[in-house]
DNA sequence: TTGTATGCGTTATCAT
DNA sequence: ATGATAACGCATACAA
């Protein structure tokens, strides 16, 4: 069954058959509505394929996602983005297909992805060189979780900023905890460096100081990240991640990490009165390197996490948390580069979306 | 660029062109790397789109999602699915295209699935008449986590009910807990039925009665029960699900909906010595119950999970659970499917994965 | 409003 | 092994 057929079958002409789907206003209703119903009768549906070669518009966008292991889409955050990206998308008449590399070389020459998908989103970690992949072949690009300096591309990025701020606030103001040590995975990570440059910010409007050890590596761990994006970094008149206070740096986002990485910290003479940690997968094990020491939460120590996982509800005792509007943040991914397909030369722009305390009984 | 401005720089006709792309073997090996070297300076790549209409092959498979609400694949056993899907399909060089619906109506209706995807891989709770729609387009489908009477269709299941039991072989024989209560949501899922009959059957191989209590409503929560998948129980001999004991069923799994659900049972004169769950989000929910009635876990009563998701681990106690291969499941599916695409006419077929006991604190 | 003719970028058939 | 040419199924500029 093609359109040749329902165009015979209905007494029309092909074109005119064509008409009465992709562009229905242009054919007469009755004509419309007896080649609408000779398709229907038949079972017909206009081939994408041939649609999309012959409109040379696929209705296909890409998400990319770049991460070293699984979990891919299965990952607590790029779960829920893919969600709001697909469901917008949906609403947009437009499907995602899904690409995902483990490496990070520019192995997404593949089918569809290079030539077929009218727009790509990628995710954190992209490397600029891919941007340009993408660029020369005139491929609409907007990317989550991340800020770089490519021209004529789009970025969604949450709050980290004021969502730390925020956070800080409850700790210093609301509660009064006055000494706040800030525990994090990688800092060149776009999302833990600014989530770092929130806390010092907002210790620097109340005229404190970051919580810090001489019994602590100082600038060791932070020192060591050499390579990162600094676009982000311009916002805040910086160019080099600050070095202040003692962060303690983990070497992945894992609770196991985090319990065996803030060991050091407990060992300190002086203890810090809360804990700003930069996901709440590290508020969770630090939570238990504390319980393991017959501290109370938030008692002794309090500790807050930030994205809003599910664990954060269930964790005892629940964990303060800020909440990352994850499913937005793909929905306005989506919106953004259909901005960028109907007009690839609108110039750069990045979108900040906003985020929520949540307020439970880890701090 | 297209193949016919590579074959002019190269030479050759556009057939050879075409060749040297799809089936190298064909040409001339002095010739080929002519061809490939000029469309690699020129940065050339065969559009997938074109390829797909004259070959009639789209390389492309569909994800297809049916989920009343969000989360759709941020959902902790469809996001890791999605990732084996997505992994294997990459292997076999096919791509992966979304679709979800948060209605049971048959509106994938879309452009590519109904005519570009070679197959689809569709979630729970697909309607058969949806498996139907496919069919009669002559797709393959191969379903993930139900097992339907459809024909040349593939299946995909945890094998539950092995699960089921071994989990009661570890409560019964390593524990020696000899009167286990039942907790799930509804029983019409295929998953809960199947950990419901092993769950029966581990107890009469053992001679033992499953808990039971005068003071909990009887058969109203199973009997509402009335419209469900018969196939995979006649795999056991049965027509309807068992009514035995006083298995407890919650409105949903989520930990709010197990702590209330479950209170009727810790309200009961005599309490079980182990509680299976068929959740482990229902584990996490109980146990926040039994602890705020003052008791212990595993001391007073033990409780178990299923299906090893993150909160599993973090939980306090860490909870026993069955670890379902998630990521083994969509590889597998993706398989199945390409053997369906590649032999449309095999007969059905269900692929049964091993899961595995992991013991921890709360038994 | 409708039809004609041509094009979209490939693969496939059948020669040579 | 290569080339000419016809599909593939649809969109669209132009003419009527």
């Amino acid at each position: 069954m093609t359109l040749n057929d329902i165009a015979h079958l209905a007494g029309v002409s092909k074109a005119t058959a064509s008409r009465a789907f992709s562009n229905p206003a242009m054919v007469n209703e009755a004509t419309r509505d007896r080649v609408l119903e000779v398709a229907r009768r038949n079972n017909f549906r206009p081939n994408a394929m041939a649609q999309a070669v012959a409109s040379r518009k696929s209705g296909l966008i890409g998400f990319c996602l770049y991460n070293k292991s699984r979990p891919f889409f299965g990952h607590t955050f790029f779960g829920p983005v893919l969600d709001g990206v697909t469901e917008q998308a949906k609403a947009m008449n437009y499907h995602v297909v899904l690409a995902i590399t483990d490496q990070m070389q520019d192995n997404f020459e593949e089918r569809f992805i290079e030539d077929g998908i009218e727009g790509a989103i990628l995710s954190t970690f992209a490397p600029e060189k891919m941007v340009e992949v993408f660029r020369a072949r005139k491929i609409p690009v907007v990317i989550v979780n991340d800020e770089l300096p490519a021209k004529h591309t789009g970025y969604i990025i949450d709050d980290n900023y004021g969502g730390a701020k925020k956070m800080m606030a409850h700790l210093i103001d609301e509660r009064g905890y006055q000494s706040v040590a800030f525990v994090s995975n990688r800092l060149s990570h776009t999302s833990n460096m600014l989530r770092y440059i929130g806390y010092l910010d907002a210790l620097d409007e109340r005229k404190l100081q970051p919580y810090r050890s001489s019994q602590l590596p100082q600038y060791d761990l932070v020192g060591r990240v050499t390579e990162y994006n600094r676009t982000p970094l311009a916002h805040f008149g910086l160019s080099e991640i600050p070095r202040r206070g003692s962060p303690v740096i983990l070497r992945d986002l894992s609770p196991q990490a985090a319990f065996e990485g803030v060991q050091p910290l407990l060992d300190c003479s002086v203890l810090p009165r809360a804990i700003f940690c930069t996901a709440d997968s590290i508020a969770v094990g630090i939570i238990k390197a504390i319980h393991a020491r017959g501290l109370c939460v938030p008692e002794d120590i309090a500790v807050c996490g930030y994205d809003d996982i599910e664990i954060a509800v269930l964790a005892e005792p629940a964990i303060t948390t800020i909440s990352v509007n994850r499913n937005g943040i793909g929905r306005t991914a989506m919106e953004l580069l259909r901005s960028y397909i109907d007009n690839p030369n609108c110039p750069s722009k990045t979108i900040c979306l906003k985020n929520q305390l949540v307020i439970r009984e880890s701090t």
